[in-house]
DNA sequence: TACATTTGTAACAGATTCTGTTACGTATTC
DNA sequence: GAATACGTAACAGAATCTGTTACAAATGTA
């Protein structure tokens, strides 16, 4: 699993907790050890969920575009993996024999996952970018004032 | 995710079907349309979580080690994962900063996934080889009989 | 014994992916 | 008009994955 997933919650849960308030790409990345435009990148991602929304010039930034208790890690997921090769597909070789045992045998291999696929999408979408949010607050009470605050 | 899992459990599939004749990686690579090489090396895999036995030598090959019916895929993701890095983990930047919130982002984030990752190991341990033996077997009638049989 | 077969393993090339970085155009505020 | 900040393209370095070659070791057979 990419990075992508960690860094898009991380980038939500902070707008989450500065409420209304627009952050910077480059306070996000600071706070997220990553790189401002990797931060922008993701935000593409983001906004075209319809999760944040970002406005240009001095004195922008990003925030989020609804409640973050109507925001779900799955649609975290979702949005952040976006246009990447799907990751639960399961890859074979096995391109355009004369044969289709390689398709059968994936067709095969995802129906077996279906199921559990199924679970970790509900149990992402159980849990609330505001719940993680506080978590985090709750784990951390007086640490890093500059990377979360 | 690799394509090792799919082909850990096509080899496994074929020597399930192949009952205690020993099969060349030559043969199991033609099947699986990988390269012998990829077939030796994963069954290295394989040998060490103690599902199939290999003999060197003309007239030898690799066959099942227990009964197919005792095999999971679960044990299959395990041996064909070995030594790689954790499919499931929660891949975050952030070093080692004078901060930790990468490292509570990460638990914080695996506690969310935890629920669903188990229920996906024990979607995969509910699955035996020879339950996949058998469905490939049914849903491919009369075809391919260079490439499983 | 000599030879063919087959595994075990190391080493390397090519392709792909991921992240970080630089660069630059565009929009917005002061 | 200057400073700020986003949007996006382009590229480099690292890592990973798969396929491939090469070769030693083991095993069965003539």
């Amino acid at each position: 699993m990419n990075t992508r997933f960690a860094v898009a919650t991380h980038i939500l849960a902070y707008l989450a907790h500065s409420k209304g308030q627009p952050v910077s790409s480059e306070v996000l990345a600071s706070s997220a050890g990553t790189h401002p435009v990797v931060v922008r990148r993701l935000m593409g991602n983001l906004r075209d969920a319809g999760l944040v929304q970002s406005q240009r010039g001095a004195g922008g930034g990003t925030i989020l575009a609804r409640p973050a208790a109507e925001i779900s890690l799955l649609d975290v997921f979702r949005a952040a993996q976006e246009g990447e090769p799907d990751l639960f597909s399961v890859n074979s070789t096995n391109p355009n024999e004369n044969c289709d045992l390689g398709r059968v045998m994936q067709e095969t291999l995802e129906g077996v996952l279906g199921n559990a696929i199924a679970a970790m999408r509900a149990s992402l979408a159980a849990v609330s970018v505001e719940q993680v949010m506080q978590e985090l607050a709750a784990r951390r009470p007086n640490h890093c004032p500059k990377a979360f605050e």
